[in-house]
DNA sequence: CATATGTCCTGAGAGC
DNA sequence: TGCTCTCAGGACATAT
């Protein structure tokens, strides 16, 4: 699930490998199918063992380690990935070790359905892979001008492009839904409909719910595969994910409903997020 | 180019 | 109990 305050919260909770050195680099034997390493594990070895962290970043929801020789580590948790110094919530699923030297002793990569990712990638393929044109600026640091730029002229549901990357980075299925609700807009609305105080309102939202997310260390879903901390969930309270059925705390009145747009649920309060923007011509 | 869709993988939960 | 089926946070390749 890890979004934006999900992958923040992670990256927060492994910040101090940032001055270590790298002893090791390892993958646990495993029943299961094992995750996307590129390069290769011995190229990876080779290029990573002996060499020092020097940062510790994130992109979007993945998390970037940089090396003393210009080499960043590249950690893509996707739906099921954990990034850790410890505890683990099984060893069956544990993926990759690194083991350290300095503040911390190793750094963990979990994930419980193997889609995640660990890419090693020089100056110049980070660039071309994670660079802003294929990564667009952060959904925490993004200025509205620039959020309505990027997205006034779409035809697409604002639900569907909030989760596009290149225009904004780190919204998932989740905080797209909590934005929304919160602004009033409705999902399926086209982008090219949004009046001005929508996009000023939307833009407000987004960094109030993700700012509010990572205060509350993210949020754990059903599946309880996020953590913040090992027996410690992740307390942000969601208004609308999930909560089909159920009265909306926003206006009292609606019914919050899910709907699948993309082939992903979308959740929201027809009474407070009504207008579809699809009206009579 | 912009947009839509299928797929990768494992495990949980529903239904029978 | 135990089987089979469907679905889940993301991202990318491929198709239209």
């Amino acid at each position: 699930m890890p979004e934006l305050p999900e992958v923040e919260t992670m990256r927060r909770g492994i910040a101090r490998v940032a001055g270590c050195a790298i002893r090791d680099f390892r993958r646990p034997r495993s029943r299961l199918q094992s995750i996307t390493i590129t390069p290769p594990p011995s190229e990876f070895r080779r290029r990573v063992v002996g060499r020092r962290i020097v940062g510790v970043g994130r992109i979007g929801k993945r998390i970037v380690l940089e090396l003393n020789s210009g080499d960043r580590i590249v950690l893509a948790p996707r739906m099921a990935g954990l990034v850790l110094l410890a505890d683990p919530p099984d060893r069956g699923h544990l993926r990759v070790v690194f083991e350290l030297s300095g503040l911390a002793k190793q750094l963990l990569f979990w994930d419980r359905r193997g889609l995640g990712v660990v890419r090693l990638v020089s100056a110049a393929e980070f660039e071309g892979r994670y660079g802003p044109k294929k990564i667009g600026p952060d959904a925490l640091e993004i200025s509205a001008a620039e959020l309505r730029s990027r997205l006034a002229a779409s035809r697409r549901a604002i639900k569907v492009a909030l989760l596009d990357q290149r225009a904004v980075a780190g919204i998932g299925n989740i905080y797209a839904s909590e934005m929304l609700h919160r602004s009033g807009i409705h999902p399926a609305k086209p982008c090219n409909r949004l009046s001005p105080p929508e996009w000023r309102r939307l833009h407000a939202q987004m960094g109030k719910v993700l700012r509010e997310a990572i205060r509350r260390q993210g949020s754990t879903l059903r599946d309880n595969t996020y953590r913040p901390a090992r027996d410690e969930p992740g307390e942000y309270e969601f208004r609308v994910y999930q909560r089909d059925g159920q009265r909306c705390g926003r206006c009292g009145r609606g019914e919050i409903v899910r709907i699948v747009q993309a082939q992903r649920s979308t959740f929201f309060c027809p009474a407070c997020q009504r207008d579809v923007g699809r009206g009579a011509c």
